[in-house]
DNA sequence: TAGATTTCTTGTCTTATGGCAAGTAGGTTT
DNA sequence: AAACCTACTTGCCATAAGACAAGAAATCTA
């Protein structure tokens, strides 16, 4: 169980090792493909991922129409639409591939299960959750104290794959700038 | 117990009304002043405030050290430093008082032993974060795809107890500018 | 292989917002 | 009343980033 690729998320599991096995049990593997949709805008969730293999990316629109990336989940991260899933409301957010790759799904009433029964699991759910809200208002703060390229800088160090894989678009949005700044900013960093 | 105002926050708990007791009940009232700090950068959360009356604010500082309010808590919200409490670690924000008020406070052993015993309770609780994370994205799309001054304006018009008893450098960094901008922004606005 | 589409780059000009500094107005303290 | 804060305003200038448009490069597709 310890070799388990779900390991990466659950090792810190305050529980016995058969409940373990359950929830590793209620998760199903998946395949994907680039450009795929986990989630559409307007659905209602019935699951989360986790991804093993591949990149994917969470985004909806602005007033205008225009679409906003508001996530890159990569490996070893849960994809997931929080409000739609523990929620019971449409979703707001798409969710999507952005490379092929390979997935563990776990469907809602599973995982409702399970969650009301393991306090383990219960309280992994909230630090999650918990850590989640942080490293959003850690993003704003960034967003409102860093210029764009410090921003750009920081996610190049810290989400090497994110680079890596996804396109100047996605990127540009996900910094709050357009792609022909991120396309700037990029060859003055190169310059350098 | 319906008209007690806790029942602001807990109306649409799923539960028997015993239990709902044993959560109004274990809830103190507290009187606060203005300036003062619920809960200091560094320490550890030991429990959380539901605001009855009068305003609080969220801050942190950025890399230069400079205050950032990250947000504005006002009447029938939840004041709370989520990361803190739930995952026993070092506050990363300061909770302030911005006027004299009432709040009621559960602390954190009580709070989690009702948690587990009651899944009405529970659920309540992942859905608070929910929506805590939902409003956390919007705000960040806002914050990407309006202006200054629409940002304004939209503060202006969903939270008129923060533009009325907040400080125009809180609201500033609340917005993610100046307050020497957020000054020609509201004379700007006025002249309309 | 050619055509079409998407992705990225670059040029020119505009604009929102910031930085700094000085000034005014209230409120508080001594 | 004088001195002192703190909150807010205003002026001047600098600059990061946007808007729009055209081109280059890469990728997909027929």
């Amino acid at each position: 169980m310890s070799g388990h690729p779900l390991m990466k998320i659950y090792k810190n599991l305050n529980i016995k090792e058969e409940e373990l096995k359950l929830i590793i049990n209620a998760h199903e593997r998946v395949e994907f493909e680039k450009g795929q949709l986990f989630l559409e805008r307007g659905q209602m969730a019935n699951a989360y991922y986790f991804i093993e293999v591949g990149l994917a990316r969470a985004f909806t629109y602005d007033f205008k129409g225009d679409e906003i990336t508001t996530d890159f989940i990569g490996e070893n991260e849960i994809l997931i639409e929080v409000s739609s899933l523990f929620r019971r409301i449409p979703a707001q957010e798409n969710l999507q591939a952005l490379s092929d790759g390979v997935a563990w799904r776990i469907v809602f009433n599973t995982f409702q299960d399970i969650y009301h029964k393991s306090s383990g699991f219960n309280e992994w759910g909230r630090a999650w959750m918990s850590e989640q809200l942080f490293s959003l208002k850690q993003r704003h703060i960034d967003s409102v104290s860093l210029s764009a390229s410090d921003r750009y800088l920081k996610l190049l160090t810290h989400k090497t794959q994110v680079i890596q894989q996804a396109s100047l678009k996605y990127i540009a949005s996900y910094l709050g700038i357009t792609d022909t700044s991120l396309s700037r900013i990029r060859k003055e960093i190169l310059s350098k």
